[in-house]
DNA sequence: TCCAAATACTTTGACGTCCAAGTATTTGTT
DNA sequence: AACAAATACTTGGACGTCAAAGTATTTGGA
């Protein structure tokens, strides 16, 4: 179904034909859906043969990265930023899937601990690997391309509150 | 549930740390995720008061810019992109309210035309407004952040082979 | 002309996301 | 100490997305 013209540059053109404003606003979130769309299908594609998703890569990830490879799963969603709900979800079927276990924590019994067990420690590598070769599904984007997107993103971020100014920043 | 750390950041340390490869590409798509996130939960909140959200109102939009408000639905999912079976079902929904009527083709018995209404025009309207107002969701964004983005996401789209080399690029 | 293949849409089912409400437990205040 | 409010997680419901299969119709050869 490849369109023989670029669909955002028809897109602005008609919304300026139709005398709406904020084009430019609209042809950069339209940017960012469409990409966001190409990433997502170039990475699930990737880690189907895995069997998972990025969602459930993305909690094992974090699992990994800590010390005993656990977390309560309130803190899960809060450095992934997605609902409790999701957490949940996302956290049953990896239990299902054996790669995740469920234990109470040791002095807040509200507190539900995931911990990443060793077939989980084992599949978030061979993900870790599966995203290394497609390039987190960048492959297109120069390094210019990659490291504007990151610097133009992170004031989005920066005004949408995701995190406080940093004492320093990094980049 | 604000950080007090950059969570992409705090993200590419640890990547690094267990010496997992394609750091760059990582943050890249995680910043092109979370502002897709962000976009989409300030643009859904804005059209929610006036009873849409952004697949039926890219839906209206596309119907708006014909000269008779009128595509066959297969035209409406080549050109935003999305599936078949989702364009039933937004058509379905957009239909249910009475901002689209579904008419059959003319000619082919096969094609089903999904026509604007006039409620439906003047709900376009409505959110095109609203969505001028939030500046699409990317306040936050300056302008040469926006042209970036378009820039580098160009880069991007024309390698996933979202449509081939215009004849001339307008950027 | 005839019929397999292509095209257009719908249906069904698996998942993912969020919100709102419900349960359990802990905190903080009086 | 007592209890309302906050916190942590789960459940159920509404929707959105895609894939695969099903139905109807049109196309393009043999």
């Amino acid at each position: 179904m490849t369109l023989d013209f670029d669909p955002i540059d028809e897109a602005a053109a008609n919304w300026r034909g139709a005398g709406w404003a904020a084009v430019d606003a609209m042809t950069a979130a339209t940017s960012i859906t469409r990409a966001h769309q190409i990433l997502s299908g170039r990475i699930d594609a990737a880690l189907a043969p895995v069997g998972l998703n990025f969602s459930r890569f993305e909690v094992l990830a974090l699992l990994s990265f800590t010390k005993e490879g656990e977390l309560p799963l309130g803190k899960v969603g809060d450095r992934l930023q997605v609902h409790p709900a999701s957490v949940t979800n996302t956290v049953n079927r990896l239990e299902a899937d054996g790669l995740v276990a469920r234990k109470p924590h040791p002095t807040d019994r509200r507190t539900t601990l995931a911990v990443l067990t060793r077939d989980g420690r084992r599949r978030v590598e061979q993900a870790a690997v599966a995203l290394a070769e497609i390039e987190f599904g960048v492959a297109g984007l120069t390094g210019d391309g990659r490291r504007s997107i990151d610097a133009a993103i992170l004031e989005l971020r920066v005004a949408a509150g995701d995190f406080v100014a940093p004492p320093s920043q990094r980049r």
